[in-house]
DNA sequence: AAAAATAGTGTGTACGTACACATTTCCAAA
DNA sequence: TTTGGAAATGTGTACGTACACACTATTTTT
């Protein structure tokens, strides 16, 4: 034994003459402790710190937390399947800490789906909640019961910073969009003409893809200060021919010096796009590593990869909460993932990375 | 409570119809157990996943690991004080486990240090050992007398493929160098030279920096195929004398593109020069995130560091001794980490997940 | 005054694992 | 057949904490 014994429960009651039941309800302020016993307890107390060793504690109580992420469907999105991929890997982390997780998905198409989805999380009666507030209307009314039954949260992917969640766990977007602006500029020279391409989302629900739309704008405007141009482009469905025809007409201008989208599945669609224009030499700067996009990087079709580490943010989300339930640990209001940046040459390293094993103790 | 618990050694041992003592000889390989009750153990064991209760092991068994860090003096170079910053870290997380972490410096200059400060390391009787295997002739035979002694040990930062290490932790430099071409090629045209600079780096005893040299060169050949030159120049001494002069002559080159510095602290020096030449926008690539580099990459004399996360590398490597330990985990062979991309838009990004970092310490 | 309720306290068991020790089994030697 | 002794197996206790329960001592009720 090289360390010296850590001052437990029952060096307590020893030093206070009294047995470990009486300690532990002065620990716990369960009453029923005479005055004179909780102030012999108390000096003690004062005198030596006392640590609860927390294996014992969490061994002892066989409690059981229920933890319950709300995210949209992950077969609908591969992004949101990657995601999900972070929390299965979870699960198999905690499960032997008496944490057990489940998932509620609502639809990003029928947006109503959220309320009856949210609902059914509750009545799963979860310890926390883990929460990827997208839509924001049908979210913020969520929040309110939250707070009325006293359940915490955490939010992830997207900040909303109006509540009190836990803890956020994601990138900051606005700064992403500058990245991304950077990217598209890297050894550019001249006169600069952009698009900016939001496919297949609502753009009034989803402020998140707004900010990063800001980031990019002034980062171009500082690089280019005066002649630069930057269109926004939306594609509403995978029909709106408006959006067809005013791509085209981007991509014919000649000035076009490079392509941001927003999502990581409007990245995909939007190299296809370009690969069927001929176009793949134009600069393409989108997000994450969905196997379509892996592909058309390696192409070089698209650019820069920009990657928002969906798994992982899964992952530190639900340790987030776990590490409060059981550890009674706070937690970083904030915890901002790095932008990273995937090029062909990177790919593969990144790709490698995929299969690690993060321990639990953070 | 319908509660999903894990499956633990007495199920194990129901299962299999023998005693929670058979199961653990089994599990230890203690032996002492007969053929027929290791078959059906084993059966048992292969249809369901076991995975030990942490909490109750380390409860159980008072053991006390030691793991012991050889690594280059952290106060001689601010990357390996990086390291450091992780190394101390790790014994946070572990000293719940029961493993506790020194660490033995050995000096950079003075390489006959190494020996002593290896005998130093030994007399600490550790479990395990994590080594930086910096100087290549030094730690060859120190790997004989780690293998007599049956002391695990793991490498990281470079590697050292001849040796049966438990793991090696780092990143594949070959590609490093791949990507600071492809880094420094970004957006250039016509034709093409290029520096490499070593700085205050025994070439011989440093494999790796060639790695990356060799990686860079590939990289640009394939870039300009027919009309470039890379010219490499390495500093032996601040005094060198040769080195400026040799340095000076390819600054003034017209066509110079690019310098690609293959250290971290390299970075430093070479970015003050190019300042100090005012060639300040002479595309420079360099290696992680020390004060300086930070510096000038927000003033833009830097464009790119290729981050190795040496705190991770060295969280890592620590994990990977301390699981073998205690889970007797198999690690993996090698452990790559990503190629990590930091420009002006992202660093902030990379610092803020730093500051957390050693918030987390305190 | 006896019975019952209450406050205060201590004891015992459980949690899942490790490990020492006790017990049983089995086979070979006496 | 008995016995010695090793091999195989089971049992018990410890780890530090939580919590149920049992047990006193004191007070209240009938």
């Amino acid at each position: 034994m090289a360390n010296p014994k850590n001052f437990g429960i029952k060096d307590i009651a020893r030093a206070a003459g009294v047995s470990v039941g009486t300690v532990d309800r002065v620990l716990h302020n369960r009453g029923k402790v005479s005055e004179i016993a909780l102030k012999k307890v108390n000096e003690v107390l004062q005198k030596n710190e006392y640590r609860p060793n927390l294996f014992a504690r969490t061994l002892g109580s066989n409690k059981n937390y229920k933890i319950v992420v709300l995210q949209p469907e992950p077969a609908d999105d591969p992004y949101w399947s990657l995601v999900n991929q972070g929390i299965e890997q979870s699960m198999k982390e905690w499960i032997h800490y008496g944490v057990t997780i489940s998932c509620c998905y609502f639809s990003l198409h029928r947006k109503s789906s959220f309320e009856s989805v949210a609902a059914k999380a509750l009545k799963l009666k979860p310890d926390a909640i883990l929460l990827a507030p997208i839509l924001y209307v049908e979210t913020i009314s969520f929040f309110r019961v939250l707070k009325e039954k006293q359940i915490p949260f955490a939010l992830f992917n997207t900040n909303i910073t109006e509540t009190d969640a836990l803890s956020f766990i994601g990138q900051d977007l606005y700064s992403s969009g500058r990245l991304a602006g950077e990217l598209i500029c890297l050894g550019q020279t001249g006169t600069g003409r952009f698009g900016v391409l939001h496919v297949d989302e609502d753009l009034n629900d989803s402020i998140h893809l707004v900010q990063k739309e800001k980031g990019f704008r002034d980062f171009i405007a500082g690089f280019y200060p005066f002649r630069h141009t930057v269109e926004s482009l939306n594609r509403t469905s995978s029909t709106d021919s408006s959006f067809r025809k005013k791509l085209g007409q981007l991509l014919s201008q000649p000035d076009l010096k490079g392509i941001f989208v927003s999502s990581s599945r409007g990245t995909e669609t939007a190299a296809s796009i370009l690969k069927g224009h001929g176009k793949g030499n134009i600069r393409l700067v989108g997000y994450d590593l969905l196997k379509k996009n892996i592909v058309y990087l390696k192409e070089g079709v698209i650019d820069f990869l920009i990657h928002q580490n969906p798994q992982q943010q899964a992952v530190e989300g639900i340790n987030c909460l776990a590490n409060h339930l059981i550890f009674k640990r706070e937690a970083k209001r904030v915890n901002l993932f790095p932008l990273e940046v995937i090029t062909s040459q990177n790919l593969e390293s990144y790709i490698q990375d995929q299969a690690e094993f993060t321990s639990v103790n953070s």
